[in-house]
DNA sequence: GTTTCGAATGTTAGCGATAACATAAATTAT
DNA sequence: ATAATTTATGTTATCGCTAACATTCGAAAC
């Protein structure tokens, strides 16, 4: 009794109060006399379904209005088409390049992107993270904005199984791949080239150091002031965020220093940080590159714009999102996909901020 | 007989080669010893479950890593709690900036956001409209891309009764609220601003007018031109895309008219359109302002950088997203929020390109 | 000590689709 | 014409979870 009553009940709510005005495969195989199967048979595109049926099915499902529900879909199949991508600042030009070669690759395989910014705040990271498994994905791509040394988030989720590949920002040794650029060498080279024009006291403004491009660039900065047997001065070192605030507050640090000992360069772990420490240096008088040189990593699409052009390092954006989409995609796709760090070509610009 | 067999199968399935190493809610019950529904009363923080139970049952899930599937909860209450974004241009600064107004938006309220890139191609737009509405999405933000006049397609998808809001570019009298800026006042301003410089000969860079924006700005050009008694010569104004290859085609376009029929002064429907414009112009070996002087609408990141730095209106970019979240929403989580136009207030910033 | 009630827990069916098998219908082979 | 194959179609169970109802159990009420 209490069966039929529940019957009943959901009929009805079919009938009078269903929430979405979607059609299901049900309605339409009872339109057209058939069994669902049929009709899923047709939808998708298989063999052994006569001729005369397949077109009736398919000009009822297509005056019904029928979209398939994909939901269903990815409960019976386990794959959602889906792939989580978190950046850590939006707004950062480096990142929408990024995301357009994302999701021209992504696209191109049907897949959707969850975006989510994370504005550099790693505990939104970590409940994205979450949100995105739950949805289950069949795979993330991610900067990271990890700014403690708690990698055990992100060691779970690799070793739960659910593909991963960092870009830009990635953190190493963890068993997933990462997509970015050759950090290490292009920080030494666009030190070096400071180093050609005869500056001596060369600071660096650094990332935090725990992410991949953190320290890979400032290791390279370390190993063009070692070739080169000048002095690594730790006060001229400061380590901050990503963004032009903190490059804003960096240099200002710098500037805090005695005189005698200011630098007479400084390099940018990113265009951001530059700007900020560019409007620093503007603000105490000084001009740049005369009093201060700098140069940046990137080439943010204001860096040949801004008053004093700045002298960068041109990173691939659409390339490295565009690589490590189809990397993640093949991952997915297929489970004897490698693990593999791969470093794009970055190419030196110069202009005028380091004094050429 | 045949039943049985299927029901090994499926067994076999799920302990020999599961595909995702997802704990499910019927696992961490047998765990326990109690049925599904008691663990999912406690997952899901519901009444009348004893204390020393739901502490057993929260402990065994996060001991075994239990991910609560929001697909299968998808299809039982037909909400994702998703929802899909499309943009036509994320290359252009004004996008990013509304992406994060939306994502600061959906994710206090527990939304994700599908992001797509239609680099304005309508094809593409509507592809990706369809993939939406498979995955069953919530509801759908979008600055369509559209040039061309079949609106069938947002009326179906409205009239499916699919929450859906326009931003910045949306489509008239349809029945979907669209959240913009005060377009038509900003852009008879700005015209005015030129014609207090006493330009006669003003032409006019336009969008496709079957958008929102195309249009209005448009109109508010004309407005400005009549309110002065300023001649309108149909020959200055030129219909062509958003970006800044349109720009510098319809300028081109423009200078290869004789010169005495030149403009004296251009009007572009934004800032990208404005900088394609001033390459052409400068190109032409003219300088801005003094031999053509020109206005965009934006307020670009580039704009004040600029070699002749931009005169614009400033877009809350920000806001805009922001406030069609939002409103997309309400919409979704009430159904008599109604269907209204929002526009919100820009501002004029008088730089150089004008004149002044 | 039985009745009554509410809290704790369980059972069943269903969300919309598909895999796997079963069966009916149409062909072909013999 | 009948058996052997195909081909077309249907049935059932399942994905992981929850609503709705059913049941159990202990404690208060009589």
């Amino acid at each position: 009794m209490s069966t039929i009553t529940n019957k009943i009940n959901y009929q009805q709510m079919d009938k009078e109060s269903r929430r979405t005005g979607n059609i299901t495969l049900k309605e339409v195989a009872e339109a057209v006399g058939v069994s669902t199967m049929t009709v899923s048979r047709v939808i998708n595109n298989r063999p052994n379904v006569d001729e005369k049926t397949r077109k009736k099915i398919l000009e009822a499902a297509k005056k019904m209005g029928y979209t398939p529900n994909h939901v269903a879909k990815s409960l019976v199949s386990s794959r959602t088409y889906t792939i989580g991508v978190i950046i850590p600042e939006i707004s950062h030009s480096f990142f929408p390049e990024v995301v357009r070669g994302i999701e021209e690759a992504t696209n191109n395989k049907n897949y959707q992107i969850f975006l989510t910014n994370t504005s550099d705040n790693f505990g939104k990271e970590q409940k994205v993270l979450n949100a995105l498994r739950s949805k289950r994905v069949d795979g993330i791509l991610v900067s990271s904005s990890l700014t403690t040394d708690d990698f055990s988030f992100y060691k779970l989720i690799i070793k739960s199984g659910l593909p991963l590949v960092f870009f830009d920002r990635g953190i190493e040794d963890i068993g997933a791949s990462c997509i970015g650029v050759n950090d290490k060498t292009a920080s030494r080279q666009i030190t070096e080239h400071l180093i050609s024009h005869k500056y001596k006291r060369i600071g660096y403004l650094s990332g935090p150091k725990r992410v991949s491009i953190g320290k890979e660039r400032f290791n390279g900065y370390i190993e063009a002031m070692t070739r080169h047997n000048l002095e690594i001065d730790e006060r001229l070192i400061i380590e901050n965020g990503f963004n032009e605030k903190c490059g804003y507050a960096a240099m200002n640090e710098l500037l805090a220093l005695p005189k005698e000992i200011w630098p007479r360069a400084v390099v940018a772990v990113n265009d951001p940080v530059a700007f900020g420490a560019m409007d620093a240096i503007r603000e105490a008088g000084l001009s740049i590159p005369n009093d201060i040189a700098i140069v940046g990593f990137t080439d943010d699409i204001r860096a040949k714009l801004v008053a004093c052009p700045l002298t960068t390092v041109q990173q691939p954006a659409y390339e490295v999102g565009k690589k490590a989409a189809s990397k993640l995609i093949r991952t997915i796709e297929n489970k004897d996909e490698p693990v593999e760090t791969v470093e794009l070509i970055t190419k030196l610009v110069i202009r005028k901020s380091c004094g050429c």
